[in-house]
DNA sequence: TCAAAAGTGTTTAGTTTACACCCATGC
DNA sequence: GCATGGGTGTAAACTAAACACTTTTGA
């Protein structure tokens, strides 16, 4: 058992949660430490992996403590290892970032948070703790790249929604206007997206609510097709 | 400093070693355990992290213990934490993935291994150590994905190569037959592709070599280039 | 009847796919 | 001169981009 020769760096998990607010922001959770290091800094939600818990799990229990949801998009981001990321001395991080609707679930804040906010992504606060600038940097660019070929954005959206939302949510993530014509035309030619029913009482002609359709969606991407926006 | 109150557990990196031989069949490196655990199973190249090692550092010493390259492309895969994925312990791994020009370099073998050798990655050994069979199908995976947007697949070939060369490499990563006509097409109009001289003392028209013009690259991606196959 | 957002038609430019052919070299 | 890859021309099908227009609702 030579292993346990070895003196190990501790191990944590860290969450980005994304959220889409209702003025059509996209926001990332964040939670003002109460303890050193990095006292009173804006932080990723995060915290040590259990001896017999997978990092998976370990990644949705922080997620659950902060935010009450589960069952959302949350993927494995990239492992930072830096020596001396952690004044403490070395700890290993796996970073997660995960995709919430954020309408219907509040912040929660954690014991050894002194307060826990939802932060404009593309205006967040200086000096955050540890790497974290870092991290969410390459959050939000992994966001950017998926949600080009992988239907994952519909995760920040509630379950049902009009194109229009879904078009806004898409500039949001990338930073940039679509054509809405071309914009619909290729959405609904996949054939992922089930009409459900219309919009009522809004002070215009009511729009199509639809649904994401993940089981048609299994089924194409098993005869070779491929999302993209 | 309550983090030292937590167990810990082991942090190892792996290294899958992606080459191309004289054939034209994509392989990777293996070795042969030495010891128990799977003693005598076909394993991925790995170990320890030392503890004042950056995670990129150990994979790319892992790296050159065993192949003697340096500065190729090596890039971090996903980290790998099931509970029982060794049965010595809690053990997490980073994996990690590379792609090196086989022709320059033969493997040394470490240590603990009793044999090495670089196997066909469509054609892969039973009962590999660990979850190692997983860490390899995530890494061919991201390979396929990764080479078609990024200008990677350079790495596998010699510093100066032929278009025929480079099509046949996108074949074997891809596998499936690509158009010559719209590859050459493509791939000379993005214009990253330095014409050097003409091939001699071959028994058919000599063909342009070509090298990767990494400048150029970086120079188009900072004006907004994108590089697709 | 007006504002607001939903939703559609159509033209043009560009890209992808497919196939067929010619070219230069060593043996 | 012929086998072997190297290299090119071009038509047809499809996709993306751009723009302008019509429709339906509540107030």
């Amino acid at each position: 058992m030579y292993t346990y020769e070895y003196p190990r760096p501790a191990l944590t998990v860290d969450c980005v949660i994304f959220g889409l607010d209702q003025s059509h922001e996209l926001r990332v959770l964040l939670i003002k430490r109460k303890h050193e290091p990095f006292q009173s800094h804006w932080a990723l939600p995060g915290g040590f992996v259990e001896m017999d818990e997978d990092l998976d799990t370990a990644a949705k229990r922080e997620l659950e403590e902060e935010t009450g949801v589960r069952n959302v998009f949350i993927e494995q981001l990239y492992t930072f290892g830096a020596p001396q990321r952690d004044p403490r001395g070395r700890v290993v991080s796996v970073a997660y970032y995960a995709l919430v609707n954020l309408n219907e679930h509040q912040p929660k804040g954690a014991d050894d948070a002194e307060d826990a906010d939802w932060h404009k992504v593309f205006d967040l606060p200086e000096n955050l703790a540890f790497d974290h600038q870092q991290v969410l940097q390459m959050a939000i660019q992994r966001l950017q790249a998926k949600v080009r070929y992988q239907p994952i954005g519909f995760g920040l959206l509630p379950a049902q929604f009009t194109l229009s939302m879904l078009q806004k949510l898409y500039e949001i993530i990338l930073n940039r206007p679509l054509n809405k014509r071309n914009f619909r035309t290729k959405m609904l030619k996949m054939g992922i997206l089930e009409q459900v029913e219309r919009q009522k009482a809004v002070a215009h002609r009511p729009a199509f609510l639809y649904k994401f359709n993940e089981e048609k969606y299994k089924h194409l991407t098993q005869i070779g097709f491929m999302f993209e926006i």
